[in-house]
RNA sequence: GGGCGCAUAGCUCAGUUGGUUAGAGUGCUGCGUUGACAUCGCAGAGGUCAGAGGUUCGAUCCCUCUUGCGCCCACCA
């Protein structure tokens, strides 16, 4: 049981975690200490992608869950975490492009399976680096349970419920207008178009449209009046301007609109234009959506290529014209500019109005554009044939379940934004153009391939099948069709959120009857980020509402993100302000990195990581490093416990928890063994601690419950105990007090304090070490006699630590030689007995010599410094340090400060506050005064001896 | 356009049912190393709790408004 001199956390980690894998201690079967009335807890892991490797976010949702998840298992509680990893379809399918960019390949000309097995091969290689990770940071996960979306287990249940929802004709297929990215190829769902706050920087374009008249009804015909001529328009002589921050759509242009109760275009309803370029004339239409104060009051009208427009076009039954294609180049309709890319277009066609006398102005101009979430490519709107599921009643069902109390969300707040999301939903655009992913589970009758809502050809016959496999779809597909049809599944593969909203209970392998579903379903928390809140945690609660009946998991925490000192998020495009978590383990260890994400802040709000870059170049976190030192010296005070406890020779025994230390449940007179003031003071203290940190674990309130864990370790244990401990040694308590610590702050830093432990249990007998190893045994319960009884050494000890520290800070003011001994009287009143009894202590922790005498009453002398501390006065005779005078003109201040309190409390007592303040406010406040009173006649009787 | 969050010591942040003496870490100042720990110890300085009003005996905390930041949602071209 030797320990090193300085806690080395790369010397520790990797084997601790390994030794509690081998033995299998993550699986909620191999729990020993079990607590009938504890609820079992189940969590399951927020998949990571298979992108890449983990970063801050990953490590807090690591820290924070394996703390719920190790203080369930320590309390009792039949406790499983289930790990897993997502196949993030948009994401992965991106990094393998450029991957495959990079080596000069193209998916397109691999082909599909081809292309596939790249990105499987890149899964296992990404999801090695995961799994190495989670354990590094000590993620307490059922690895054997480990689940990956599209195992073959959890893609069965994506088809199930897919027909789940089919069958119910709550999925559907339409032609829509839907966000697209040009780049992937793909439609997004709305959550994936990412708008800047304040838009980017743009342009709006103010641009005329000659208006067809009796003179004038377009340019002439004879060649000579061509586009980009300059005399296109020539003859116009009416005009209707319009503003557009696009003006390569107007190529897609059916018609220009207006307010209705627009009195400038009034007349010009009805109206045609003539649309610049192509020269097709275009009606002026009405409608509510034009807001007559913006631009110059008439917008022009791109049905397929703007939301807005697509329903104003549907309203008015306009013509939809695509002049956009899939990568959002200029397509054949696009007259002139065919061909080209659409901010090329934007260019030429600008300048061309110039030239041709229809460009009115350019101001510049913040455009909200939407971005896509993975590619950053500009969104386009685009209308397109995609697989929707309709949310309503879905959506009305989940927020129910947080309304009537079903699933509780922390902290608080988050639930408004729950229900005005969920109140409001839209049907969700499920398909995607890609190839990684579950394909949809449609197969459609070669040569009738579905069209737009319809399931069934001419004849009523189905013309696509959904099943949970080819065979099935086939199987129903002859009785139709007879032996000769084919099959071609849909191509489109399903958004990764679809897969993600089953990861409660397609883990537990739903929808089979499995013995995990009976046992762990539902979950009891559900743990991650804000910002995944509607993408993620809310289509799992309507999925599980809807396919299993149940909510699935009780609880929704929601932890905070992780920023930049800035309070940007963490990009890879700036890297000296991010910071990778393995780099943070390497430099300060995992307990260390966790300890300070988990008392970094509170739930739901931002953590920011403060950066230092050092002249070696690595980077530095002072937090952390604090962090680090909180390990450093509870692995000290370890060495310190063990080396004093094998001095001691013979004790070595302790015992499970409180019930055991017999002496601590003594009261305080009447022990043989534990009868002094430190002894009974640190038991209770260690009580109150210990009721405090579950109150405060039990309420999500990790930050504080850590925070109330540090102070007692460093504060009361290290700072008072183990110093006191060196005049009078109780091994059993000293040890005793060391594994409650050990015990409590082992969610938080499983690693150093495992270590410790294990130490402990190679040279130390006792029902407290009957545990294989400490992240199994039992969480400290609070012993109410402790605590109760406790409280009267606790007030005790407080007046001797004040006398303590104000003898030390009087040394300090008069630069007393640290090592000289000083004498001291203490007139100690009512706690003569308290101060009796710790006058070795007092002579230890403030360098006090033997002539120390303490009475009820002490005579004061001449040439000392006075304490009034209240009902204990401390005078310290330094003789040859003390000059009178300023004793004197310290003690005068010193009044002042009190009379000035007494006149405040006094003011306080005789105002209405004396009349309505509750009784024991008041008397708190009587309490100070009367203190504040006695102290005003120590200091002015001893003003008057000098 | 609607909604939410934040503003507390030089810095990073706690402060959950409103109690008059607002805390921690870090940084800063002074002193200190014969063994638990210099990744340390002792002592100290440092805040009109963004601003204004209101409710209350009493407000960092509750209400209203203002200012400054951050964020979410929404079809102002």
């Amino acid at each position: 049981m030797e320990l090193a001199k300085a806690y080395d956390p790369t010397q520790v980690e990797d084997r601790i975690y390994a030794f509690w894998e081998k033995n299998g201690y993550f699986k909620p079967e191999t729990q020993i200490y079990l607590e009938p009335a504890e609820p079992q807890f189940v969590i399951t892991v927020p998949p990571p992608n298979v992108t890449g490797t983990l970063h801050m976010g990953h490590a807090l949702t690591a820290a924070t869950e394996d703390l719920m998840t190790r203080y369930h298992r320590m309390k009792g509680a039949r406790t499983l975490w289930v790990p897993g990893t997502d196949h993030a379809g948009i994401a992965t399918q991106a990094v393998v492009e450029k991957k495959l960019a990079r080596e000069g390949k193209d998916r397109r000309q691999m082909g599909r399976s081809a292309f596939l097995e790249e990105v499987w091969e890149f899964k296992e290689y990404s999801h090695t680096i995961i799994t190495n990770q989670s354990k590094k940071l000590g993620m307490s996960m059922d690895w054997e349970r480990e689940a990956f979306t599209m195992d073959e287990n959890l893609s069965f249940a994506v088809r199930t419920a897919f027909k789940h929802l089919y069958d119910k004709g709550l999925i559907y297929r339409d032609t829509r207008m839907v966000n697209w990215d040009p780049v992937q190829l793909t439609g997004v769902s709305d959550l994936e178009a990412i708008t800047e706050e304040d838009g980017e920087a743009g342009h709006l374009w103010t641009i005329r449209y000659p208006l067809q008249t009796n003179h004038w009804e377009g340019p002439a015909q004879d060649g000579t009046h061509e586009w980009g001529s300059g005399q296109w328009a020539e003859g116009a002589t009416r005009f209707i301007t319009i503003a557009t921050t696009r003006p390569e759509t107007l190529l897609g242009d059916t018609a220009i609109m207006v307010n209705p109760d627009d009195d400038r275009y009034k007349g010009l309803v009805g109206c045609r234009a003539i649309l610049p370029v192509l020269g097709r004339w275009t009606p002026i239409i009405a409608d509510e959506a034009v807001e007559m104060t913006f631009g110059t009051g008439a917008v022009k009208v791109t049905p397929a290529h703007d939301f807005t427009d697509y329903e104003v076009g549907k309203r008015h039954h306009l013509t939809f014209i695509e002049v956009l294609d899939a990568s959002a180049k200029m397509n054949e309709n696009a007259g002139p500019y065919a061909g080209l890319d659409r901010f090329e277009c934007r260019k030429r066609i600008v300048a061309d109005l110039q030239k041709e006398g229809l460009l009115v102005k350019v101001e510049d101009y913040r455009v909200r554009l939407a971005r896509g979430e993975r590619s950053g490519a500009v969104i386009e709107p685009r209308i397109s044939l995609q697989w929707f599921c309709d949310m309503k009643d879905m959506g009305k069902m989940a927020g129910d379940a947080v309304r009537d109390g079903r699933i509780k969300i922390v902290p608080e707040r988050f639930e408004k934004e729950w229900f005005r999301w969920l109140d409001n939903i839209r049907d969700w655009t499920i398909s995607r153009q890609l190839w990684w992913g579950h394909q949809i589970p449609v197969w459609h009758v070669e040569g009738e391939k579905a069209e737009v809502k319809r399931r069934t050809t001419d004849d009523g016959r189905p013309a696509e099948y959904c099943a949970l496999s080819e065979a099935e779809a086939y199987a129903t597909a002859f009785k139709d069709w007879g032996p000769d049809v084919t099959l071609v599944q849909d191509t489109d593969v399903l958004d990764t959120w679809f897969s993600s909203g089953l990861w409660p209970f397609s883990t537990l392998g739903w929808p089979r009857d499995t013995e995990d579903m009976r046992k762990y379903y539902p979950n009891t928390m559900l743990e991650t980020g804000y910002d995944i809140l509607f993408f993620w945690v809310a289509r799992m609660v309507m999925m599980g509402l809807e396919l299993t009946g149940k909510a699935p998991f009780d609880t929704v925490y929601l932890h905070g993100l992780i920023r930049q000192a800035d309070g940007k998020k963490m990009s890879k495009s700036r890297p000296e302000k991010a910071v990778d978590p393995l780099d943070m383990i390497a430099a300060y260890g995992t307990d260390a990195l966790r300890f300070y994400l988990l008392t970094a802040g509170a739930p739901g709000n931002d953590i920011k990581v403060d950066v230092r870059v050092g002249p070696d170049g690595k980077k530095a976190v002072d937090q952390i490093e604090g962090a680090r030192n909180f390990a450093n010296k509870l692995w000290n005070a370890a060495r310190f416990v063990i080396g004093k406890v094998r001095e001691t020779g013979e004790v070595s025994e302790v015992s499970e928890g409180v019930e055991g230390v017999s002496s601590v449940k003594t009261p305080p007179d009447t022990s043989d063994t534990i009868d002094t003031l430190p002894d009974v003071w640190i038991a209770a203290r260690t009580q109150q601690v210990v009721a405090d940190v579950r109150r405060l674990l039990d309420d999500y309130q990790y930050g504080e419950a850590g925070k109330l864990i540090y102070e007692f370790v460093w504060n009361d244990f290290c700072d008072w105990y183990l110093e006191l401990s060196k005049l009078s040694l109780n091994a059993p308590l000293l040890l005793h007090t060391l594994d409650t610590a050990l015990r409590l702050l082992h969610p938080f830093m499983p690693f150093v304090t495992e270590e410790i432990w294990q130490k402990l249990k190679e040279g130390m007998r006792g029902p407290a070490f009957d545990y294989p190893a400490l992240m199994l045994a039992p969480f400290p319960k609070p012993d109410q006699w402790s605590m109760v009884n406790g409280q009267w050494s606790i007030e005790q000890f407080t007046v001797v630590q004040e006398a303590i520290r104000a003898i030390r800070n009087m040394r300090a003011e008069y630069k007393v030689e640290p090592n000289k001994r000083i004498p001291a009287l203490i007139g100690a009143g009512v706690w003569t007995a308290t101060f009796t009894q710790m006058s070795e202590a007092i002579q230890m922790l403030a360098r006090v010599d033997d002539t120390l005498r303490i009475a009820e009453q002490v005579a004061a002398p001449n040439q000392a410094v006075t304490l009034a501390l209240g009902d204990v006065t401390v005078y310290l005779p330094m003789a040859g340090l003390v000059d009178l005078a300023a004793e004197r003109v310290r003690l005068q201040t010193e009044l002042g400060q009190i009379a000035s309190q007494i006149e405040k409390i006094e003011k306080l007592l005789n105002s209405d506050f004396g009349k309505r303040a509750p009784p024991a406010v008041i008397e708190k406040e009587k309490a100070r005064l009367a203190d504040a009173h006695t102290k005003q006649a120590q200091i002015q009787e001893r003003l008057q001896t000098l």
